[in-house]
DNA sequence: GATGAATGAGGGTTCATTCAT
DNA sequence: AATGAATGAACCCTCATTCAT
């Protein structure tokens, strides 16, 4: 009938509004239970508690995205390690990167709200800071390549370097959260890659 | 005897301290109550529930910085109405803006913390939020100034605006929840203000 | 195929397992499931109940030991029912009955020690104390002989007996429950006999 | 009015009742609550969790009988630090210790029944182990004055120390769990350190 | 023989708040 | 100005068991 799987499916559609609404912590699972029309004991027979439940959501994305950025890295390792190239490439693959990362968000969207903004106090409410230190890898190697050895030291510091990682983090994350189609996230998405690579060319003017 | 407001002032002290550690929500009257050695009578003696204990934490220094930010902006509109500025004025006036602000930040430090990372739940929920749309305005004005007419409509949408008064507001934010200390943050406020400047004429460019 | 009866033994063997780690009530039927990689309703097609589960791994050793010191008792009772004997032969005589008591228990450790202290819940929790009882009637057949009508009636009540069965009977269980190996028991038997047997001779003094 | 600390009194009552009918695991917070008259929130306003219901009716009991034993134990080293004993005085010693010891126990008859009984699961799960470490320090004094070097070293090893002092302690709990009234009760100490004490005569014989 | 989904009552505990005193 | 007892709903979760398939 396809019957058996169903409870678990709904489980899922009713957590995931419901976290989407309240958030994981004030998200409860006896009101998740009375939406989907069954009783604690099934819920708990599908998921091994309120995090498991979360993780359900999420996790398989959490994992992809992370993996995506990383495979990212690792290919622009391989590309540029020879050659030089200017900033108008680099703003050029800048964007080709944002589109890229935008797009997978947009396929999942929901998935990345929860992730991004409702899951403090569970498994994954530090998911924000570890993409933002993957970005932060990721922009440290394209700072390699730009500079010509003559960044001003005292300026591109460890902290700038984090804090740039956030800035790019939350540009994406912020296209979502206002409600931005995919249409406009993806024109935005030039915009900052544009804006981005600006401010490093100033920061690295002498 | 001055020791009617003495538990009033204990109170306080031992709420900041819940607040900054739990946050809002997870914070409990009960151990706020335990930690300042009074009962809980006598703190609903002097708050009327949690929100306003949370609020008379933080409504000073919240409505002080918004008028900061509100004042500033009208000033720069009454210097620069008649008077055209260069690029180089303009980020030297950023700095100088954004140390300002900093230094206002890391004199009520604590309750910037409560504002920006701890309201979750309270009254003050929003007041991130509240901070970016006057961070806007003041960013519009900045826009005014600096252009002459050949700006890229399609790309400074409103919701461009949004986002980069985003930015702003975040990358203060940070400098706090990272720990760093004032002066290292006044050397940030330059790196930030340069940054953004930086971006603007890249997405101005025609 | 032999596979029909498998699922049966390793349900039993995990069930064992659990019970001893955890005691009847504590022990969960969940658990026990998921350890013998079997559904719950597996269990359930084999055993009525949590109970029945116990009284599977229990009930043959439970009933035996009952016989063998009811067989015991009559046993004695036949030899020793025209012949008086003396002191020595008496302890001699408790000390093999207690060697044997030993060994068997040895043979059965695991379910002696479910039955003597992990069946509180179970339909078994009062076997301890039937045991007791049995213990009882056979002390009460000792005093028979040994006593030549001149006990004190005052100390020799109806509680002593039941209690120096107790004392017996926790003796035995004791050296099962403290590790000791079969070898190690079977010396303390007769340090127990030794022990019993001089207790009731400064009893029975005048 | 002394209402005041009725619901606390009261609480104590019921949970007492609970505990010993149930014991500790069983025993249900919401029962006793509806038992009390009382709303979960008051238990939780005088006891912290179930643990410190339990102990709030056994601490004081448990720590003193720790006390006396250990107070009986020092007082006996002193007395028979230079003298040496003949048997009957030591029976006499025993006896009057037991009695000492089973008037206390009934004082608090409630009580020691969920010490020694009902406390599985609690924090004071052990303490009847405990008092039987106290008993066999107890005993092994007694052994060092009864000896006199002529005890046959295999069968005083120390497992028959722990399993004496197991004994003796058992002996005492039994009196309460079966009902003796104290009249009773006394007498049967009398019996009791007459009976160990033949005991211990009959092991140290050559 | 065995699956696995589902029940539903119950577990201990925490919470912000109220109010008579 | 402050006490402290009390509320009552809500929290997440576990349990032995059942039953259609």
């Amino acid at each position: 009938m396809g019957n058996e799987t169903e409870t678990r499916e709904r489980l899922l559609e009713v957590a995931k509004d419901e976290f989407l609404e309240l958030g994981y912590e004030k998200a409860s699972m006896r009101k998740i239970c009375k939406k989907a029309g069954v009783t604690t004991g099934a819920l708990y027979f599908f998921f091994k508690d309120k995090n498991d439940l979360f993780a359900a959501l999420v996790r398989k994305v959490a994992d992809e995205i992370k993996m995506i950025i990383v495979h990212h890295t690792e290919k622009e390792q391989a590309i540029y390690v020879d050659a030089k190239t200017t900033s108008q490439e680099l703003i050029a693959d800048g964007i080709q990167q944002g589109r890229d990362f935008v797009t997978y968000m947009y396929a999942n969207k929901d998935v990345f709200i929860l992730l991004l903004c409702k899951a403090n106090g569970s498994a994954y409410e530090n998911f924000y800071d570890e993409l933002v230190d993957l970005m932060e890898k990721n922009t440290l190697q394209f700072l390699d390549h730009i500079t010509l050895a003559d960044v001003p030291e005292n300026e591109i510091n460890p902290y700038t370097m984090h804090w740039l990682a956030h800035l790019e983090t939350s540009s994406f994350a912020q296209l979502l959260t206002h409600g931005l189609t995919l249409e406009e996230a993806l024109i935005q998405a030039e915009v900052i890659a544009k804006y981005l690579t600006g401010g490093w060319l100033e920061i690295l003017k002498k």
